[in-house]
DNA sequence: GTTGAAAGCCGTTTACC
DNA sequence: GGTAAACGGCTTTCAAC
């Protein structure tokens, strides 16, 4: 189980991976040798995913978000599988989610402009039935992180 | 503007910013020293934003994603201003955005377990004023990148 | 068994072509 | 864009507690 130290390094490496052994250290009050064995073993136990670079959405003129509700009428593993391995396939979607309530599932898609989500859109729909989709565009995003709340 | 390499570069790194710059290079063709430079420029025209540590949910025991449906009637600058300081104060909130349609905000919540989202959620309407606010729970979550389509 | 210091090693970074 | 060398941090080992 993790102790009030692991979750310290958690948050600190969610924040900024950048973060050299000795900077993590100096801020938990350890050295940098037990720190290094502690983030070891906290990537060997899987507390740590993985490491990535965040990119800018607007240089690289993504700036939409649009949010993708779906029905489908077939509920069954065959359906389920067809349209996961569709959305995993599809690099605008940065999300997936089987939901409850009366929307099956919920995406958000990221590109550049609406003829672009026209076009993924159309993609869509095409690889998979679906009975009932509607989208809807965010203005703005507010706030968007990927830090957990350890 | 970005060439081919640049943006061979950027979706490396998104994937795994663990990649020694030589490693880098050799995927890209390119020496470690004009490979280096140019992740430096990327760096330093904004491209890449941050390197960060994806944690695991299970193991955290943050296994629950909740969107909130959210509807206002005070439609001005003071209360949005209010409602941006208060979702990104929360830590439970990962997303949130301004939405068109009939929705005014959409929010997307980690939590623990149905008792520690009642929590945020009393958390939440005591903080803001909202004129209607409805959950709908995700079941399972079929995907997740923080990989931008570029 | 756990911590801290010290040393080798490897990747990053810079100067120069 | 490439080469080569200096630099700094990561990783491991070992002694001390």
């Amino acid at each position: 189980m993790l102790d009030a130290i692991d979750r310290a390094i958690l948050r600190l490496l969610q924040h900024d991976a950048t973060l050299s052994v000795q900077a993590v250290a100096e801020q938990v009050n350890l050295t940098t040798s037990p720190c290094w064995r502690r983030i070891q073993a906290l990537e060997d136990q899987g507390y740590i995913r993985r490491r990535v670079a965040l990119l800018s959405r607007q240089p690289l003129e993504l700036g939409v978000d649009v949010f993708v509700f779906i029905k489908t009428n077939q509920h069954n593993d065959r359906w389920l599988n067809d349209f996961t391995e569709a959305v995993l396939a599809m690099p605008e979607v940065m999300e997936a989610y089987r939901m409850s309530g009366d929307v099956d599932y919920l995406l958000r898609v990221v590109v550049r402009d609406i003829d672009a989500y026209d076009r993924f859109y159309k993609q869509l729909v095409s690889r998979v039935k679906l009975a009932d989709v509607s989208s809807s565009f965010a203005m703005e995003q507010l706030k968007y992180t990927t830090e957990l709340p350890v």
